[in-house]
DNA sequence: GCGACAG
DNA sequence: ATCTTGTCGC
């Protein structure tokens, strides 16, 4: 059960508008912390994860919670609901962090960290949905995206385990992952109270076989299944 | 000014 | 994100 920072309660934390939804971003982001997150103390894993109705009338969020030894999926909840915020790149967190907050609170058990599907500091205001979430928890998170956003990045070589950094304004603010030998890679970045080296192992480590993590594949699948009962 | 643009 | 099955390849 996530308890949502006092702090940010005190303004109105979801606008309707882009301009007010930037204005929060700018504002929030001074929160975010970059720290080391020792492996040791990851036993359970979560991912999040939302799917949308083709004619975008409805949504369901989804985070499933994995042990991160075994892998075997501890629990799961789900939230279902309307879009509230339309779709613009640079403001994702605005459409999703809301109903998965709502999924999110159903939980009973406590993840030691939340891997989001989309980015974290890699973001225009270095802002994106992984701090936005990890910043309302105070709880760590890191984000993995399937395609590329900001910032510049070399191929990484073709073996699992290879990864480039990802350079916008100079500054490395994420990294290019190979998770398997061939495959597409995927884009690590920091979301709150995680370092990117350890956020690229723990991500490495939940992917033993696919292409993305464990707890984010299993988050889609749930979701995805939760919206198509409908 | 124009195109690109996480999910 | 979503519309969508099978199929080629390791």
């Amino acid at each position: 059960m996530p308890h949502i920072d006092a702090r940010a309660d005190e303004d109105d934390l979801w606008p309707t508008d882009a301009e007010g939804a930037e204005r929060v971003q700018q504002r929030l982001a001074e929160r975010v912390r970059v720290e080391t997150l020792p492996a040791a103390q990851v036993s359970l894993v979560a991912g999040v994860d939302v799917s949308y109705a083709a004619d975008d009338s409805a949504l369901v969020a989804a985070v499933t919670v994995l042990d991160t030894a075994s892998l075997r999926l501890v629990e799961a909840q789900v939230e279902v609901a309307r879009p509230r915020f339309p779709y613009v790149p640079g403001l994702l967190a605005f459409r999703e962090v809301p109903p998965l907050l709502k999924a999110l609170e159903r939980l009973e058990c406590e993840p030691d960290v939340y891997l989001c599907d989309g980015f974290g500091l890699a973001h225009p205001r270095r802002f994106g949905l992984a701090c936005h979430l990890g910043v309302l928890l105070e709880r760590p998170t890191l984000g993995v995206a399937k395609s590329a956003f900001v910032g510049r990045a070399t191929d990484p070589g073709a073996e699992r385990g290879a990864a480039t950094d990802l350079v916008d304004d100079g500054e490395v603010i994420g990294r290019v992952l190979r998770t398997r030998t061939g495959v597409k890679p995927v884009y690590v970045s920091t979301g709150h109270r995680v370092d990117l080296a350890g956020a690229c192992d723990l991500v490495l480590r939940l992917c033993p076989r696919y292409r993305l993590p464990e707890p984010i594949r299993h988050a889609d699948q749930l979701s995805r299944a939760r919206l198509a009962e409908r």
